[in-house]
DNA sequence: GAAAAATTGACATTGCAGATGTCAATTTGA
DNA sequence: TCAAATTGACATCTGCAATGTCAATTTTTC
């Protein structure tokens, strides 16, 4: 059998409930979202730019994770939309510097203000310790498969 | 501000660790089947197969919880694989029953005793109590959160 | 200060996961 | 028996994201 003992088979389940939760979660994102114009990606970049400040497409890219190419494409949306403006980049003429408008501080104040207190309802049932302990483990193991990954390149 | 307290703060980190986690372990079974000739998909069906039996298609669909469709398409790749085989289904005889060949089961059991003993190292560095507790803390949060989806429909 | 290298926005293409819709063949159940 | 459900096959669509390329600009280096 696969599972030698009662802890590696706890950590095995642990690890691929990432996915139900994950999932669960941006669920709730996107439940929150309903009667907002927003789309989940409009959300991301607004909820950057309440997070860490105005700034320019490329550095939202960095902080997500993700190509610029495509964040480009949902800074588009949002620009769109009326929730953020560009600014004049003194650093650079061609990279417009990114900014919430009132409008949008406004809205993604709101949206995050209801999701924390889901979250604030979330941990009702559960000890301070405890989850400080899962987060503990969650990142541990984390950074773990993460070297793993980077190791063998 | 948002963050209320630390409490909410960490669980807050918890649940957004989840795709991390997730990109993570699924990045560390893709390099897990480099050698080998299967997709992730691939290896998905055959883990079903193996832990769960000989099966038909819409009965996989239902365990993995994704459309018969995308399963079917699945399933047929491993079809062509040859590490999984069709047997007459006395219970319908549109929908033949698969199950793992020789070369299948012996392919798949590779894989998952590999995984299990990465999982395992990961788990030195952790007390089984640790564990426990963050597999609860996660388990309780996902409840929770899909609960919340079900409701508001 | 000029030439080379990097950055950026814009656009096109591609891949993957998965949902959705539909059809015909078959199977099941009332 | 006949209506309803199941199944495989196929087509289409959506969302997320990577990749490649171009021209305009900016930055760096010599």
């Amino acid at each position: 059998m696969y599972i030698v003992n009662m802890k590696t088979g706890n950590l095995h389940q642990l690890i691929w409930m990432s996915r139900p939760l994950m999932q669960a979660a941006e669920a709730c994102v996107e439940a929150g979202l309903s009667g907002t114009s927003l789309t989940v990606r409009m959300r991301a970049v607004l909820e950057i730019l309440e997070k860490y400040g105005a700034q320019t497409v490329p550095e939202i890219a960095t902080r997500l994770e993700i190509k610029r190419q495509y964040v480009q494409v949902m800074c588009n949306e949002t620009l769109a939309s009326g929730l953020v403006e560009q600014r004049a980049n003194p650093r650079h003429k061609r990279s417009p510097i990114l900014a919430l408008t009132d409008q949008g501080r406004s809205l993604i104040g709101d949206i995050i203000s209801k999701e924390m207190s889901l979250v604030d309802e979330i941990g009702a049932d559960l000890s301070k310790d405890d989850i400080a302990t899962a987060l503990r483990v969650v990142l541990a193991v984390t950074n773990n498969l993460k070297n793993r990954i980077g190791e063998q390149e």
